[in-house]
DNA sequence: ATCAAGTATATGAGAGTTCAACTAAATTGG
DNA sequence: CCAATTTAGTTGAACTCTCATATACTTGAT
């Protein structure tokens, strides 16, 4: 027996789909023509320059940049190959590795964040108002609480 | 001058992009293992199965669809070579092409439906209450506009 | 000390997406 | 009515992601 969608939750989905996929496509798009990188990529170099060192095991960039471990295995041999990132042996586990922002990364990092800032707030924040980014954050926390779980 | 995100809006961010995200994986996984074709192509079945004689034509399509031209375009011909669709040219304007949904195609997409609307409310409306669902629909629906326009 | 099971990562193949051409047909504006 | 522009669609190359598999190391039990 199929509980199918009745028409507000079809209206709502469809606008979360058409609404989410519009936000992410702009973000690939700006990051991808200003700084030659996609945005999963900026998400790794983010992770990477918050954590001490600028460094942090594969599986625990994975996890913070919500990307699978083999995803970030490519994506971190290309970011290598640009010489953004390096890879640095784990003393303490030697199947481990970690992965170590390089200064050239830091700096299309700093030179790119501005630009995708400007763009998230042009996607997202300015059409919304206080209250409804509120409302938002809560709902977005309640269901990254239910999938992570 | 660049207005960096302040620390709610920091959150709202970070827990909108996981939150999407993990919907977004959540259901192509479900549809790859049950269906063997991504999201993007069950949305485009489903819009061509909500058109008169299940036939659109491409530009139409592809903005139902939200999906590029291109990628309407490799993704019908594989479609095609799965026999889901079939392409059909357009009398009245000669560029143009129809995409139609063939027997098999509606067969196929009639058995993924329930298991798809099955993890659409498991990802995302079963963690939600009626007030949340209506929020979000406003939400998105004003992002969407926004950036459609 | 050894072996089985689990963990961390890498890799190759296959599939899908993007971008920049490119063709062809329709429309517009002298 | 013709040239310029716009519109519809396709294509190939480069890139990224996924999935399955492989490798190397660690841990825990005997």
């Amino acid at each position: 027996m199929t509980r199918w969608l009745d028409e507000d939750e079809q209206r709502a989905w469809r606008n979360f789909l058409a609404a989410t996929q519009l936000v992410n496509e702009a973000l690939d798009r700006q990051l991808q023509r200003d700084a030659g990188m996609p945005h999963a990529y900026y998400v790794i170099l983010v992770a990477l320059s918050e954590a001490p060192g600028r460094a942090m095991r594969m599986n625990e960039l994975a996890a913070r940049a919500q990307s699978s471990q083999s995803r970030l295995s490519h994506a971190v041999r290309r970011l290598e190959e640009r010489g953004w990132v390096r890879r640095e042996p784990c003393p303490s586990d030697r199947r481990s590795s970690f992965a170590v922002l390089t200064d050239e990364g830091y700096a299309v990092l700093a030179a790119a964040a501005p630009g995708h800032v400007e763009e998230v707030r042009r996607s997202l924040f300015d059409a919304l108002t206080p209250e409804q980014v509120r409302r938002l954050d809560e709902i977005c926390a309640t269901v990254r609480n239910t999938l992570e779980s």
